[in-house]
Formats: structure tokens, sequence, C-alpha cells
DNA sequence: TCCCAACGGGG
DNA sequence: GTGTACGTTGGGA
């Protein structure tokens, strides 16, 4: 008979002779199945004589690796079309000692260290959650907690559709006295589970074992930490849920529930096979696909994101718009010690974390189903992995249909050597210090993508022999074949002819739900952008330095010829970063401009690019500090509806009191919008303030993170001499807490002025150290380019007049 | 200055 | 599991 199913994940098992894939799946009509295939595994040789093959035994644990048969193939290996021996194993264990023999008997082996799940699934061109048919039949088995059916043939369906699963999220709280996670030693005290099932309803659950006084009609209580993780075994086993997601549940929730469960000879067996949770580097359930979202955010989608600290707390802020539950969790354990009536609170702190948790996996399922259907890898592994690693196993799923055999990962050796090389990067035009009016931005679209397309960059194509004349400027022993597109660019170049298509569909499709097409297009432009990085990535199996220095190489020559293009035209270049070209207009319009740009693009070749970024009626440059040269990467524009871009400008660290990030946006403001006298008299009238002690302590608060114990700092700073007081105090310190304090008036350093925001009184603050700490260094390189130098603002003995300010 | 270990997230 | 992240930071030598 035939099924119809969408594979969610993949195991395999080696039983007597045969290894026996697993694909744990949806079939059509919402009923769960676990198809079971034979499947060989092998790997590719060349330089060897088959008759040996048959010859080979080698032990390993209690079987004996073997070459079941073999085939001869035609492969391209780097450009080079070549004959290959296919070599099939006995199990996959057996693929890495065998050909390891097989190269000490002089053999080139290759694609020996693919996974076997990831091998299955290109081969067959199966994708996650992706429509597929299998011919065979059901079979009676009660190992299984799901149907079996045996499959003879497995092959991808057609038509697709979207597919409602069963979602849960799980956070558990743990007894923590101290900051050290101790998972042998601390009992877990909380389960929160919140899932939604096909039909979008809800389901929630705290499980815990101390009784108290609550108002929550979701917690449920039981006897003690055993019964607590028998309970939530039960519950995982009835809900029956498809999708675990987790934060940071590959190295905290998920191990804490398997070491505690141990601790009691108990077995987290709620795989389809009934088997355990296996904790690895990773925590993976049988049949329940585990989603930790931290490893996807941390890995991935972070890239798309401004936060710079991926906790929860912070993530969910920014994709969801929530906050955490407030809650001090360090005093969680004491509370539930002593203080009972306290612990409602950190149970709505619990179910929230859940819930956030289940919101971020219900927002990201998109992305994280598109990077796995263009990688054409299980869900589960695709989220788990670096750029580096996307970018190679989109590239081995194309190789398949291409042909191509992937090249070996680098052995430890070439990778010391790859990473002792360097070379130069996007061109960078100094700007001369100033404040300038009329500043068109032009830049080019995807450059690096758009240049490796149009000069068909890749390992394949390098210095052949075919096409010597057009050399990479400036790189007289670098060239690559014109005459035909070679299989690295024309990956890339389908990516993004693909996203295109994409684009297009999108604008005509306005108002609809585009979801999955959104998140389709930012794979693909995810990857795309990637593959620069890759082609110089020490790691990768396709790397090519010369194709990473070529581009860049290109790069500028592009960039410098635009500028020259620029100033032959008639306008002044202020400034330029590897892309992009800051135009002054002078006595030129706007649209000169634009024809101008038109006429660069009328030159470009292939998909490359020069769009307008933008009009800005004023920018200002500053100086690098303590030189004549401008600073690179640091200006502010002014937009023409009047907003500020500022770039480089560190106005966000947090090291920076409020008062200055405040100070320093205000002015830029102000000198941009030409009212320079303005922002003078602000920043004296600030410093007048200052000193009259009228500025909320709130402003003044600066925060430094704690890095390590108290006790093993050598040099005591501000912030470790508060963080010492603090614990004095029975505050509980930990590594990675943020600490936030104010500089007071008085004798003596700055580590002994420095207070708990809460200790500070109104006025105390040492207004002479942030004037010259905090205000001077946020604004003095701005009012430096209109020529007032620190003294000329901020000293009493100015010859500006300005100095009466500062009685 | 170099080298190695720890960290991130989680309680 | 056809296996061992990765880039940064800070202490100690």
């Amino acid at each position: 008979m035939k099924i119809r199913f969408y594979p969610l994940d993949f195991k395999y098992k080696v039983k007597d002779d045969d290894v026996i894939m697993y694909v744990f799946a949806k079939l059509e009509s919402g009923e769960k199945v676990c198809l079971k295939l034979n499947y060989e595994p092998y790997f590719y040789a060349c330089n060897i004589d088959p008759k040996l093959l048959a010859k080979i035994a080698l032990p390993i644990e209690d079987k004996v690796a073997r070459v079941t048969h073999w085939e001869e193939v035609e492969k391209e290996l780097v450009g080079q079309k070549q004959k290959f021996l296919k070599i099939y194993t006995n199990f996959p264990k057996a693929v890495p000692p065998i050909s390891k023999e097989l190269e000490n008997w002089g053999a080139d082996c290759y694609e020996k260290d693919i996974l076997f799940v990831q091998r299955f699934m290109r081969d067959l061109g199966l994708s996650a959650l992706g429509l597929a048919e299998a011919q065979g039949e059901f079979q009676k088995d009660t190992e299984m907690r799901v149907p079996v059916f045996i499959a003879k043939k497995i092959k991808p369906a057609d038509l697709s559709s979207e597919q409602k699963l069963r979602i849960l999220a799980v956070d558990i709280e743990t007894y923590a006295p101290t900051h050290y996670i101790e998972m042998e030693k601390n009992p877990v005290l909380m389960i929160a589970l919140s899932g939604e099932d096909e039909q979008g309803k809800s389901f929630r659950t705290l499980l815990t074992w101390k009784r108290f006084k609550h108002d929550l009609e979701y917690i449920e209580v039981v006897d003690d930490e055993e019964e607590l993780l028998k309970r939530f075994r039960e519950v995982i086993v009835d809900y029956n849920p498809e999708v675990l997601f987790g934060y940071n549940s590959d190295n905290f929730d998920l191990p804490y529930l398997q070491i505690r469960a141990k601790k009691y000879g108990l077995h987290l067996d709620f795989g389809w096979d009934r088997s355990e949770i296996e904790i690895r580097r990773e925590a993976k359930i049988s049949g329940i696909l585990h989603l930790d979202l931290y490893q996807f955010i941390r890995n991935i989608f972070g890239k798309n994101m401004k936060t710079e600290s991926f906790s929860l707390d912070n993530v969910a802020f920014e994709l969801l718009g929530h906050r955490k539950h407030k809650a001090d969790i360090s005093k969680l354990y004491s509370a539930w010690d002593e203080e009972q009536e306290k612990l409602e609170e950190y149970c709505k702190y619990n179910m929230h974390d859940a819930e956030l948790t289940l919101k971020l996996g219900q927002k990201l399922f998109l992305e994280m189903l598109e990077f796995a259907r263009t990688t054409g890898l299980p869900l589960f592994d695709t989220i788990r992995m670096s750029f580096s690693k996307l970018v190679e196993s989109f590239i081995m799923k194309k190789a398949i249909a291409a042909q191509v055999l992937a090249p070996n990962k680098p052995t430890e050796y070439e990778i010391e050597r790859r990473r002792g090389e360097t070379y130069e990067g996007g061109f960078v035009y100094e700007p001369k210090p100033g404040l300038y009016n009329d500043i068109v931005v032009l830049d080019f679209r995807s450059l690096y993508p758009s240049i490796i397309t149009a000069h068909n960059i890749g390992p394949e194509g390098l210095r052949c022999e075919c096409c010597t004349e057009k050399k990479v400027p400036g790189m007289e022993a670098y060239w690559f074949c014109t005459r035909e597109k070679k299989f690295i660019p024309s990956l890339l170049e389908e990516l993004i002819n693909k996203r295109a298509q994409l684009k297009k569909a999108l604008k005509t499709k306005k108002g609809q739900d585009n979801r999955i097409l959104e998140a389709r297009s930012l794979a693909l432009k995810m990857l795309a952008n990637s593959f620069y990085g890759y082609l110089g990535f020490f790691g990768a199996r396709w790397y090519c330095l010369e194709c990473a220095r070529s581009t860049t190489a290109y790069a500028r020559n592009y960039i410098k010829d635009t500028l020259r293009k620029a100033e032959s035209s008639g306008f002044t270049v202020c400034y330029s970063d590897t892309d992009s070209c800051f135009l002054l207009l002078g006595e030129k319009s706007l649209d000169e401009a634009m024809v101008f740009m038109k006429a660069v693009n009328k030159d470009l070749p292939g998909q490359m690019e020069l769009d307008f970024q933008g009009y800005y009626p004023k920018g200002l440059f500053v100086g690098a500090k303590g030189t004549e040269k401008g600073a690179k990467k640091k200006y502010a524009l002014l937009t023409s509806e009047g907003g500020v871009k500022i770039t480089g400008f560190e106005t966000v660290r947090r090291n920076w009191s409020k008062i200055s990030k405040e100070v320093q946006e205000q002015v830029l403001h102000l000198v941009l919008e030409e009212k320079t006298l303005d922002a003078l008299t602000y920043v004296q009238k600030v410093v007048k303030e200052l000193k009259a002690g009228k500025i909320p302590i709130e402003k003044l608060v600066v925060k430094t993170k704690i890095t390590r114990d108290l006790e093993r700092y050598t040099s005591v700073g501000p912030h470790v001499a508060v963080a010492r007081k603090m614990q004095e105090k029975g505050y509980p310190i930990y590594p990675g807490m943020l600490i936030e304090y104010v500089i007071v008036k008085g004798s003596g350093i700055v580590r002994e002025r420095a207070k708990m925001v809460e200790e500070v009184k109104e006025g105390e603050y040492d207004a002479e150290y942030y004037i010259h700490h905090q205000l001077i260094p946020a604004v003095s390189s701005i009012f430096a380019v209109l020529g007032y130098s620190e003294e000329n603002i901020f000293s009493e003995s100015s010859q500006t007049g300005l100095g009466k300010f500062f009685g």
C-alpha cells in the first residue's frame, strides 16, 4: 500500500546485518507513523585497486566492518571530472575506519564523514515537514507507541500543505542556593508546560511538590521530586506533542530532568520507540522534535537581531515585545525553604517563561523550517548549526544533482595553515572631519554576492586554462573562468534569483498571509550573504581564499571606480565604506545624482547594482581620537524628515550613563540642524544642572557587568567595589550580574566613591566626575569638528566668553 | 606577550 | 555517532 506523510525527524538503528532508517512522521490524516526503511552507508574513493576491498575486515566494538559492494561512478571534484569508486559498507560506523585503512594504502577518500541521517535525507530528496510518499505495509509492533510502516521505497511528493502541529514548551525551576548550577545535588522544584494542539486549543500545567496557598488554576501538586518526575513523564506521554520547545533546554532543562530522573531510577522514556532522552551536546527525544530556541537564535536568527545578549528576557522583548515576569530567581531556594507565601510569584514566573518560550517557538517556527528546507536537513540538526555549516549543507544538497563530490574537511594542520592566511577587506575612505550639506548616499546592493556571481568566483573556475586574460583587478595571479558557469557561483546566483522572484510574488500578494514566503526570503537572503564569508572560512570544505580575496579586490575596484566617476561628474566624495558612496551634491541636483547612478549601473555586470540609499541635508564626520585623521565608520546624518541617523558613536554602551547618551544625541541633533550655539548652550546648561545637583540620580547610573567571583578580581574597579559592599549587605552577587552604581562627592579614588544607587542622596553625586568622564568624552569630538576645544566648552578660563556659565 | 580555560544560556 | 561549536575574554605563566 501507499501512504503520504510529513517527516518530523529521523534516526537509524543497526539490527543484526541491517541498517534501518526510522522516519518519525505525521500522516496526511494527522495520525502519527514511524516508517522503517533499509538504507546502505557508503563513501567514495579513488586511487585504489578494487580487488583489495573484499579483503577488508576491521573489528569495531562487537562487529566487523566490511565492504559489502562497490560500483564505479563519475563525479566532479572541484571542477575536475573523474572516476571514483562508490564503496558500500555493512553499517555507518564502518565508514571511518575503512576509509582510513584505504587512505593508509594510498587511496583518496571522500564523503566519509557525512552524518548518516543527513546523507539519507539528501539522497532521497526529503525535506523537513515536506510531503513524501512511501510504498510498503503497516506492521504490528508493540515496541512502538505509534503504528509502524515498513517501507520499500520513499520519495518526496509534489503537493505540500502547511501542517498544524501539537506543540509544547517546557521550563523548569530548580533549587539553587548558589550561582553555580549543580544538577546532581539540587532538586527540580517546578516544571511549567505550555502548549497548543492542532486545533489551536491551549494547554497549561505547572507541576510542583510543595503545598502552599495560591489562586492559580494550572498548578498541580505532588508529594516529592520523584513523584514530580513521574508525573512529568505521564503528562508528556498523554499530551503526546510533536514538537517540544525550550530555551537553553539542550544544556539545562532536559539534562537536568534526565539527571534527576536517573537518581531515582526513573526512565523518561517518552520517545515514540520508548527510548529515553538522549543527552549529548544536544538533547534528543525519538519522535518528539525538540527545538532549543536559544540554539537557533544564538547560531542563526540572532544575526538578524539587535540584542547583544540572547537571554530569554532580551530576546522575548525584541521579538514579542514582552519581558519576563519580574521575580528574583536567586531567592527561590529560600522562599521554598522558609517563605512559602512567596512561591506563587515563582510559579507565575515559571509559567510565564514557558509561555514566552511557546510564543517564541510559534513566531520562529517558519523561519526554522525554511532554513531546514533550504539546506535539506532535519529541523533538529538545522537549528543547531552555525552559519558555515548551513551554507555547506546547502551546497552539499545541491551537489547531488550536479554530480559534484564534496571536498574533505581540512585537517587540523590545514586549519592552522589557513588561520595564518589574511587578506585585505573593503575599502574605507577616510573622511575629512566636518559638517557637510546635501549628501547623497548610494550603495551597491548585496555587493559581495553580486560580485561572486557576476565574475563566476569559485574554486572550480580559479585559474582555468581557457580564459587567462581577464585578471582580478590588482591580483595578477588570480583569474576565473568566463566560459561556463561554475558550481559555487551558480548556486549563489540561484539563491539570489529565487529571492528576487519571491520578493516579486510578495509584492503582488500584499495584505495576504505571506509568512511562509517572508521566512523563505529571509533564509535565502541570510544564506546568500554568508557565501563570501564561507569561502574564506578556515573550516570550509569549499574553502577558497583566492575567491574571498578576489571578491574584496573587485569590490574595492568597483567602489573606487564609482568614486572616481562621481568626482569627474562634478560630485565631491565625502565618505565611502565597502559598498557605499557618500557624495556631496554641491551645485548639482538630486536628479543629476540619479542620472549618475543610472550611468554607473549601465556598466555593471550581472546582478550588480548601485542603489539609491538616501538623501541627507546634513552630515557630520568627526576626527579620530588623538590624530589629525577623520574617524572611519563614525558619523551622523540628518534625514529629510528631521530624524538623525547615528553610526559608530558609542551612544549605546551601557557603561555610559543616561545623561551622556542623552547629551550626545541632543548635541548631534542640534549640530546637524546648524544650531551649534544652541548645542553649546545646551551642554553648558547640563553642566550647570550637574553642578547644582539637579540631575536625577537615575540618569547618572553607570552599569557594568560582574564577570567572575568577587574575590578573584585583582584590579578593583568601581563596579567591583560596589558589588563587594552589596555582598556584605547580604545581596546575592554572581558572575553575569549587572552592577549599577553612581560616583559621589568626597575624597579618595573613584572606586571608594562608587555607591549603590539606592544609597545615593539627591545631589550627592560628583558633578566633576560626570563632566570629565561622561560628558566630555561624549561630545568633545563633535565640538572639535566645529573648532571648539574642550577648554573652549568646559573650562572656566575660556576665552569664548562662555565661561561665565560655570561660576 | 603568549597560552589556556571558561563562557555563553539556564537557576 | 560516517561525531566533538566558536569566537572572545581574562587570568596565569
